[in-house]
RNA sequence: GUGACCAUAGCUCAAUUGGCAGAGCACCUGGUUGUGGCCCAGGAGGCUGCGGGUUCGAGUCCCGCUGGUCACCCCA
């Protein structure tokens, strides 16, 4: 038997209303912030984004499903949004449009990673990139859709983690004194922060081995040597939350895995329902990614969030959502001749605006009033040899149980004064 | 990619030291001639995830594969 690829997974009918309440909620909140849909294709040229992701990243070096098209071309399902986003931006000359440049996107992203909870290889986000502005107070903007998203939705125990990663002046000098503390200690610490130190040294800061804790703990902080431009700027990002009274905890810890991000870096994290998976979003700052990718120097920040994981979390603390309209009315009948007004009956209905179920075959009157109630409709309408003679339609209350004799001429007005 | 645990009807789960594969829910049909919910009766639904092995006999024991969950890793 056929089942879903390993780390994909169907929205079955109990499950929409979730997305579509979620959905709903996203382009309501980001229309009140004036960004505007832009939807880049679900697959672009791998070097897109082995160049924006970067190349030592684990997206890159193992996550990617990559494919050779039948032309040839060397093309990748996105792993994430900003990379096309970015080239959507250079490629229309976005840069002559007024800035900063406000946009959202929804749909599914691409991963090879192990599946497990809050965890899938085709996944969904919404990323919202604002771009062509380096004003911290557009940091504020794209945190405060964040958090409007959450507090929309009603979720609670969140907590929003926040660091500066500095710039291409003062990041460097970090990382440099960074590892030099590391060689100090290399005898104390994991094989993996070994690796890490080779390859990707910022990740040391969020090993979770019990050993390199203290190592960490006394490790040179990067606030220590940002810049005075990136110093600056991250100051005045905290300034701007104070006044706003949101609630961050500065985590000099937090790194993110995708090369790009400088200056802002922030997550969200749920309190419970995720498993292992803290992040329920993720974002910051990328001032230097669409100079590396062939367009103007141009700064830009932005956040993706994980749709199943929010879902998740929803379902974890019981967020009601709202209920989808049901059909209110459903014909039943009884004989052949009595069925073919029913299929009328009910198409004339839906085209008055009243969602109609129509029982299919020919069975007892009995299944149909059961389908009727399992359908929760508040009427039955009923159509048999004795209605057919009378030129007239039995309305059935399914909650009152009562019933009457209709007009079918008024039937759509009966109706639709009723419900 | 590594390790641990798991896989029986659509769903949630039973099945004695290895001995005929079951229940509840859901679904279908009935319980007089044309009427739902509650109740009663009946029915359908399984190559016990797939493939090998041990055994007179495997849902049960062994091996491999696939999938799920968790941890590592990483991230949304």
């Amino acid at each position: 038997m056929y089942q879903a690829v390993r780390g994909t997974q169907d929205i079955l009918p109990d499950d929409a209303p979730y997305w579509r309440h979620l959905e709903n909620t996203i382009h309501d909140l980001c229309a009140r912030y004036g960004y505007r849909r832009l939807e880049p294709p679900l697959f672009e040229e791998t070097s897109l984004f082995v160049r924006g992701v970067g190349e030592g990243t684990d997206i890159v070096e193992k996550e990617m499903y990559s494919f050779t098209d039948r032309g040839g071309r060397e093309l990748t399902l996105r792993p994430e949004f900003t990379a096309g986003v970015m080239r959507a931006y250079i490629e229309h000359g976005m840069h002559t449009w007024p800035q900063p440049v406000k946009v959202y996107s929804i749909g599914p992203a691409f991963r090879y990673e192990a599946p497990q909870a809050g965890r899938y290889r085709q996944f969904h986000q919404v990323n919202v990139e604002a771009i062509g502005e380096q004003d911290p107070a557009v940091d504020l903007e794209i945190m405060s859709v964040a958090w409007d998203l959450y507090e929309t939705l009603g979720s609670q125990g969140l907590s929003f983690q926040l660091n500066s990663t500095g710039c291409p002046a003062c990041k460097p000098v970090y990382i440099r004194h960074l590892v030099a503390y590391y060689e100090q200690h290399l005898d104390d610490i994991c094989p993996d922060c070994r690796r890490r130190l080779q390859r990707n040294p910022l990740r040391v800061l969020d090993c979770k081995v019990e050993s390199c804790q203290p190592i960490i703990e006394a490790a040179p902080h990067m606030r220590q040597y940002l810049c005075a431009e990136c110093a600056e700027h991250f100051a005045t990002l905290l300034g701007y939350l104070d006044l706003l009274g949101r609630p961050y905890t500065l985590n000099h810890r937090l790194v993110r895995g995708l090369d790009y991000y400088t200056k802002t870096v922030f997550e969200v994290w749920a309190g419970e329902g995720l498993g292992s998976q803290n992040a329920v979003c993720g974002g910051g700052r990328y001032d230097g990614l669409i100079e590396e990718l062939g367009g103007p120097p141009t700064p830009g920040i932005g956040f993706a969030a994980g749709l199943e994981r929010i879902i998740l979390t929803m379902k974890a603390q019981g967020i009601a959502i709202p209920q989808l309209p049901a059909p209110q009315v459903l014909v039943a009948h009884r004989g052949a001749a009595a069925k073919a007004r029913a299929v009328v009956l009910a198409s004339e209905l839906r085209a008055a605006g009243i969602a109609t179920l129509l029982a299919f075959g020919q069975r007892s009157l009995k299944a149909q009033m059961r389908e009727a109630d399992r359908a929760g409709v508040r009427f039955t309408l009923i159509l048999g040899g004795d209605e057919l003679a009378a030129g007239e339609v039995t309305v059935r209350d399914m909650s009152a149980a009562e019933q009457q004799r209709v007009a079918p001429a008024e039937i759509a007005g009966w109706l639709k004064r009723r419900l």
